[in-house]
DNA sequence: TTCCGACGTGAACAACGTTCACGTGTACAT
DNA sequence: ATGTACACGTGAACGTTGTTCACGTCGGAA
């Protein structure tokens, strides 16, 4: 990766706490970077391009490891992916929202999944419950999150928005649990 | 309502589900009406007004029964509230997506909530859980519509989306029934 | 020295939401 | 019939957006 654009990325992700997706202009970036707007295209084809790369930078932090435990109980890997993603939703101003604009699932994340899923057949879950059971939480985290950053400036207190996001998650927890022989 | 006013809302809705939410433009609704944009302005001081509008005119189909049944189980309220919801957003193209610009909750919608979260408590549901529950209910139907219809065109079919959100939906039910004494 | 590649400029393009002074026509009251 | 009020629409413009492109500049390698 050349230098620059790494420049241009590290710059547009701290633009974006500051303005929030709506404002991040290519204008206002460029001249962030003291440049004009066209000079941007050199390094990325289109402002979807880097949307996208700010989406696969921020969710694979490069130095940090994969935040879910890869072993252990079903119930707690399910909590671990469910909690890591809202967390890394909320590390950014409209993290949903950004997040929400890339559709590539990426292999690594793909693998995880599959992964997780077996974990869940493992421990007694149906196979199809055991599927439903991840996109459901992933759904439910989406949709949770993404409202919680559209309600503008935090109406609520964290400590309270984590409270009520944990409940749901073990709502649904529980609901996986019950299926089990 | 002025009858202009209600004709623009009609063509608005009918062009949502030709060019989609983001090829919803004012210039291309007024020549649909054989019109330039700025005349639209006399009718909605705005664009956003006009989205409002819409979401209002059909969360609220004029000459239609409210769809989740009043009474009744619990968990068939739970469960009416949730496809009801769905089914109002797949009934037109981008239908989450317009619906989540919209916040004002209604006056309606927020009774009914404290209804059916009065109906869950009185089955036994701890107060914080019944709450709890009601809100993971809508943030599911919001992610899981929200990514099934950003899925451009339906690469599954509708009965096996249906099937999926069916699944998703009871593992939350079975969740709230395993906190009932 | 020459050449090349990375980088940036400046001006433009099309499209967007929005505004505003200015025209119509129709209906109603005088 | 005349005047007036109102609903509705025009046409042109403004500022903003993403994007393109011919043209520069500058440093390092051949």
């Amino acid at each position: 990766m050349s230098q620059r654009r790494a420049q241009v990325l590290q710059a547009a992700i701290e633009l974006l706490d500051e303005v929030g997706l709506d404002g991040l202009t290519m204008r206002l970036l460029a001249s962030r970077l003291g440049v004009r707007a066209g000079a941007l295209y050199r390094h990325y084809p289109s402002k979807q391009a880097l949307l996208d790369a700010m989406v696969a930078h921020l969710v694979v932090p490069p130095g940090e490891a994969v935040p879910p435990p890869l072993d252990g109980p079903w119930d707690e890997r399910l909590r671990g992916l469910a909690i890591g993603t809202r967390e890394l939703m909320l590390a950014h101003r409209d993290g949903a929202r950004l997040m929400s604009t890339f559709q590539n699932p990426g292999s690594e994340a793909v693998a995880f999944y599959h992964d997780l899923i077996a974990t869940l057949a493992a421990a007694g879950v149906p196979a199809d419950t055991a599927a439903a059971a991840v996109d459901t939480v992933m759904a439910y985290v989406n949709g949770y999150t993404t409202e919680e950053q559209a309600r503008s400036v935090a109406t609520q207190p964290r400590e309270f928005r984590d409270r009520a996001f944990r409940a749901g998650l073990e709502l649904i927890i529980a609901g996986v649990r019950a299926s089990l022989p």
